[in-house]
Parts: structure tokens; sequence; C-alpha cells
DNA sequence: GCCAGAAGTATTACATAGTAATACGAAGGC
DNA sequence: GCCTTCGTATTACTATGTAATACTTCTGGC
């Protein structure tokens, strides 16, 4: 990603493959439903280039145009990706019998959650009670300090490692209760570190409890881990510790040695 | 897909962008792993393509790549992608507090389908019950006429369209027992349109019984699909129509209008 | 332990394929 | 009914992507 790296000179990089992937980029929760003025401004191409691109993508398709708003979204291949992903990943196929069963005992939303440099990705989810949307649906990414997933990874890395982490890794709130402290967050992953999970409350979401246990490599240094979430209106502290933890740390046990990296 | 529109003399298709894409579809099921050589070779690409596409990719952070082997594989930007398809999918939003509370009543597992050309795409799933991989996670494309679902979506077209689709859809057999005759699929469907929902056994799974409702639109044309997929061991086909379809139904019924197309 | 073959990586000369600019047409608001 | 904005189409130009080739690293067979 440095200097010549990527641009010209570099004939082993293709900028108009480079800019379509740019125009797929451009969508987001936020935007999801484009039209080619948007596309142009938001990705920061020109006219001419988002037309050529966005036209391909379409034709190949990658998007989908309604044929009266001429705008752009989506198609069902962004879904069709992640389904390959999955069957790249050794970790879910070994995690999803585990997982389920998992929810199935303590009726409470489980996911998976792999670090992705220095975001958490939620990979699966079995939401069992409602809740916002983005909480419900894969892939999406967190700044790993502000989840227990991530903290609790964190907590596998040696020490330095976790301190420069703590030092660079992003951090924004999402709820008035976040914790954006890092002097708290180094707290929160030297508690993970001892008790061997994460435990958190109203971090991404109010009244939100998330507990976390990683998902350790033979080497003792985890990418992933395995959260649930609960209502903290439901339950206590004590209580998720008594009936949640025990099961949640054989699943993740469980899973030790099967991730990728 | 003409000729003119796209190869060459299309000054509004990028090949380049194209052979990228091609790519990145090369990866599947069954290979998601692959070697630069094997990228050429599967994707119809010479070596130089493969080499600069790929690297171009990886750097964007499409594809991963092992250090130690050299073989690229899908990275978390292909999960990326659902969320981002997620939030541009406003059935998606519209289902899935809904889907929750239906999985949770019936405690069995719960998937969401759109007509995707002649397949179905799960768009959604909430597995309850161990079951194979492939039935546990998004984005898996099976031809429309296997599924209750796709038969379920296909019962709402007007006569002509059925029967169009009836002699051109793909059929191929998962199971001993997929429904593979199309004077028998068109049976199944005429069946769903006058029961309003999809039923069949061992189509995709053996031991699988599936029921389907579609999710109507106000001018009565379905395009995606609630169904519920239980183990026929456990699951008389009178238990399922007294205990599941009702709240199936009603749960279809709930979503009407709510689709993109 | 060396050789052969294959697979990955790097370089180069060339012209095709992608580009930016521009012009046209359609839709919608004031 | 005019003017702006957005989508679509065309064109002349050359920068950009290309295929061929050569170099390097790795692996396995004997």
């Amino acid at each position: 990603m440095d200097d010549r790296t990527k641009t010209k000179q570099n004939t082993l990089y293709v900028a108009s493959l480079a800019k379509g992937l740019r125009l797929l980029r451009t969508f987001d929760e936020t935007h999801s439903e484009l039209s080619l003025a948007e596309l142009a401004a938001r990705s920061g191409l020109d006219k001419s280039a988002a037309q050529r691109l966005a036209n391909t993508l379409h034709l190949e398709g990658m998007l989908d145009k309604d044929a009266t708003t001429r705008r752009y979204r989506p198609s069902h291949a962004w879904l069709e990706m992640a389904y390959a992903y999955y069957w790249s990943d050794p970790l879910v196929a070994q995690a999803m019998p585990k997982l389920i069963e998992l929810s199935q005992q303590i009726g409470e939303t489980v996911n998976l959650a792999e670090l992705s440099g220095d975001h958490i990705i939620y990979v699966t989810r079995l939401p069992c009670k409602r809740s916002s949307f983005a909480a419900t649906v894969v892939g999406r990414r967190v700044p790993a300090l502000l989840t227990t997933s991530g903290r609790a990874i964190l907590s596998s890395f040696p020490a330095e490692e976790r301190a420069a982490a703590l030092r660079n890794w992003p951090v924004r709130g999402y709820t008035p209760h976040t914790t954006v402290d890092r002097g708290e967050l180094f707290q929160a992953v030297e508690t993970a570190l001892t008790d061997g999970y994460a435990i958190a409350h109203n971090q991404l979401l109010p009244n939100e409890t998330a507990v976390a246990c990683p998902v350790l490599s033979p080497e003792g240094r985890a990418f992933s881990a395995v959260q649930v979430s609960v209502s903290s209106l439901q339950w206590s502290e004590a209580r998720i510790k008594a009936e949640i933890l025990p099961v949640l740390q054989d699943t993740a046990h469980g899973l030790m040695g099967k991730m990728k990296r």
C-alpha cells in the first residue's frame, strides 16, 4: 500500500479494476441505492469513469439497476460472495453446529466474530431476540476495542502487541456508555486475560450486555471469539456467569485450533 | 448480454473490470482457496492476466493471500458486501424481526428466499437444528423449481409465465428423491397456487421437509418466500399443517408489499 | 544432493483498450 | 416554457493494460 505498490508504473496493478471495486465500496448502510451522479460524487471518480464502470458492473450482474429511477443497487451476487467466503473459512464450518446448539441451549443471541485488522467482523449471527437490524445481519465491522469479542481476542496477544493495540486501534462512541477511555479499555483487556472471557454493558447498543470467549489457536493466540448478547434488563451479571458462561466457554474451547491463520 | 453489449467496440464496457470480477467468481464451495495457476486455469484467463488482476484484488483487500502457500482466498470484504446488500433490500429489514419471532415460536429453522432469475437465493437463515453446512449459511443459490420457496413464488405468476418457467427453468437432482419430472413439478406449482403455500419432502436434503409461503406484492405477485425446514422424521405433514403453517402464513402475510421490485 | 519441472514473480516493448471531453436527450422544478 | 440537472452516447487520443518472455524459488524424484 506504499508509494509504488499501487498507482502507475506498477504494471501489476490494474487501475480500472481498482476503480470498479471503489464503486462497489461506495455502497454502505446509509447509501444503499445510488444514482450515477451520487456514485461519481461519493467514489471520487469523474462522471465518465463512473458511467463506464457502473455500466460494466451492471452488465456483469454485480449491480441491479432500477429501470425507471436508473439508480443502482447491490445485486444478489453480493450475497453469493458471502456464500463463497463461508466455504473458504474453515472455522465457520466447524463452528456452525456448535453455535446452533449453544443458541438453542441458552435461548439467546450467539455471534461468531473474527479479527479483521483493528476491527472485528461478525461472521455468523444467530439472533434469538429482536434487536437492531445491524445486530442481526452478518458482515458488520466494528472497532475491535469496543466489543467483548475484540477484547477477548486481544487478551490472547503478547503484552507488547496488546499495548500497541490499546494505543492505536480506533475507538468511537456508539452509545453514551461506550467505553472510549483507553485506560479503561486497558483494564477491560487485562480482566479478560485473567478471566478468560470479556463482558461488558451498553457498548454498541443500550441495554445490551455481551460476553465473549476467545477461540484460541494451539499456540494460545486468538483470531476469533464466540459471543453472546442478552438484554441487561433481563440478565444480571451474576446470572450470566452462572447460566451462560460455562456453556459459552465449552463452545469456544471446542473450537480450539480450527481457525485459518 | 448480446453481441455488442459486452465485448470490444462498446466503450462503456471495461473489460479489465469484468475480468477481475471473473476472477472473484472463480471461488465457490468446492474451490475456496486457489493458487495463481488454478485461478488462471479455472477463470480461463492467461497467466499474465490472472497475475495482474489477482495482485490488484489482493492490494485492494478483496483477496487474502497466504504468505507461505501463496494461495488466494476470499477476504472479509466478501462478508462486508453481504452487509451492504442487506441494507439495500427493504424486505430484509422488515422481515428480520418477524422471522426471529417465527423461529422462536416454532423452534425450527426459518429461511427467507428471494427469486433471482430462475434460481432462488437464501437471503436470511435462522437455523435452529444442526443441518448440512450449505443449509445454514446465506447466499446459496438453488434452482427455483426444486424448492418450496421457488414453487410458492412461481405459483403467484400469471399462467403463461408459470408454463414458461416450468418448461425452461433448470432442474437437477440433489437427492435421489428430488422431483425432476416437469409434469410433477407442474402439479406441485398448481397445488401451491390453490393452497397458498408449497410443501415438499427430500428435495435438497434427505429427511428434510420444507414448507414455504409466498410474500405477495399488492398486485399479487411474489418475488420472495418465507420457508420453514424440519426433519421429516419428527414432523408428519399433518402436524406441520396444524402447528407450523398458520404462523408461517401470518408471517408471510405480514410482509405483503415490502419487497423491492 | 542434483536436476527437472512447475509455479510464482518481475520486466519490457507495443498497441489495444480505456479514457476525458464533449455533445445530445430527457426529466423535472421554478 | 425555460433552465438546470442527470443520464446516455460519441469521439479522438494516448496512457494504460497487455502478452511474451525471462528470472527466481520451491518441490519432488531418483
